[in-house]
DNA sequence: TAGATTGTTAATCGATTAACAATC
DNA sequence: TAGATTGTTAATCGATTAACAATC
């Protein structure tokens, strides 16, 4: 009895780990800021690092850190700390880079073509297989060496490529649309940059909204706050 | 005395309701989302809702509307709810939009060119003053109608103009110096793109990173979460 | 007045931080 | 072995939800 136990010890203490129930939404939202972090230190060529000085140079406490990487299993040594590189290479997974997803870009006005230039999806492992757009006139071109075809051969270009994820670029409109014909087609999760907030019944479709109006908002209430005349609309912070 | 604190009710009940000690960051993130429909409702023109029906078109509850709205003091009334034209004005002050900020945006590349291009900050009571890059070729010209200046000019633009906000679109080694321009010339807030945190010693200025990879790196991982193959990787959810 | 719905307090839930025993 | 630092449990804090009295 005891020396299966001490047999199957290893392989146990894995299980336990990744089982840990749902990891918090909280903490996944950290994941990728870790990763930046971890990649940084990893291009200064740094081999180890504490959850001490992580903290330090991220701003967040130690035991957060810890806490949060214990979610997904040990990945620190007591007494040594953490291994940049066996770190980022795990969270790396934990995140699908090592996944190889592809994605279409489905509107190809300023931000398509900003999103088309950049190298964020290549760092991230993921591929952009083509754009797509309703403009005849650039319809067969290429962007940044990736090429343009007509939003009519979505669905079928879809499907027979296994496309991974949408980038919907496209005006509020026409967002729905689109959405829907990729969810249709099998793609699996949706980069919405339309500003209004897709509603798919396909209930497997993970879509992931960015606001940036949102955020500039949020932007000019801390200006508003921070820069408030003192006197005029609210009584003085300290009593 | 008591008619004192009578005849000061109202005046006391304001001062009261602004004073709530300070608001809550996660109420504060979710302002521009109740601006967002509310604009919507505004624009369909409806006249009034309650916590109950705005409740189920965002998918939160009636409970969290109420709690969130009265950080800011009473903007409904018992029994009916509230004016949507009313609440929708109260949020743009809130959230600055009546402010008339000003912001000039640096980096005239595919992103810089994309927020040029865009209502979103007319639509939020932002003017875009100008664009700043150092490339001579497109020094002097127009995009969308925001006239393009040598980023040398940045420091002496930004002092005359009394810049509120800048938008930062440049590459990642540009922003510290860029930013450090612009916080020196008395910008208030900087919307940060470039993909790095700026740290800048300067106290006042609000700095608001947008970090899309992080946004996309979300979404990774949910979809492999979601679609990930039986039995693989991990312990079934289910016991 | 009766019905509806807010504003607000109290209860619950989840996330963060602190502390320390385990262990490299 | 002694020192360092993790993994993990317990304590604290903040945010969400439920409940209901106030009031339009």
């Amino acid at each position: 009895m005891e020396s299966i136990d001490k047999i199957n010890g290893t392989f146990d203490r894995r299980v336990a780990q990744e089982t840990k129930g749902e990891v918090p939404s909280a903490v996944i939202k950290r994941l990728p800021r870790y990763h930046r972090y971890l990649g940084d230190l990893l291009a200064e060529g740094q081999l180890r690092i504490s959850s001490a000085e992580l903290s330090k140079l991220m701003n967040v406490t130690a035991s957060q850190i810890r806490q949060d990487l214990n979610c997904f299993g040990g990945f620190g040594q007591q007494g040594y700390g953490y291994n940049i590189k066996y770190l980022h290479g795990k969270i790396s997974e934990l995140l699908g880079v090592t996944e190889g997803f592809s994605a279409v870009i489905v509107g190809a006005g300023n931000l398509g073509r900003a999103l088309a230039s950049t190298n964020m999806f290549r760092r991230r492992g993921v591929t952009r297989l083509a754009l797509f757009d309703s403009n005849e006139g650039i319809v067969g071109t290429e962007i940044h060496g990736i090429p343009v075809y007509h939003v009519s051969e979505l669905y079928n270009f879809c499907t027979e490529n296994s496309v991974d994820i949408g980038v919907l670029t496209v005006p509020k409109e026409a967002a729905y649309e689109v959405a829907k014909t990729m969810a249709d087609a099998g793609v699996k999760g949706l980069w919405n940059f339309a500003n209004m907030e897709l509603k798919l019944d396909n209930e497997k479709v993970i879509v992931e909204n960015i606001h940036l109006g949102d955020s500039l908002m949020t932007l000019c209430y801390e200006i508003k706050e921070n820069f408030r005349t003192p006197g005029t609309n609210e009584a003085p912070e300290n009593e």
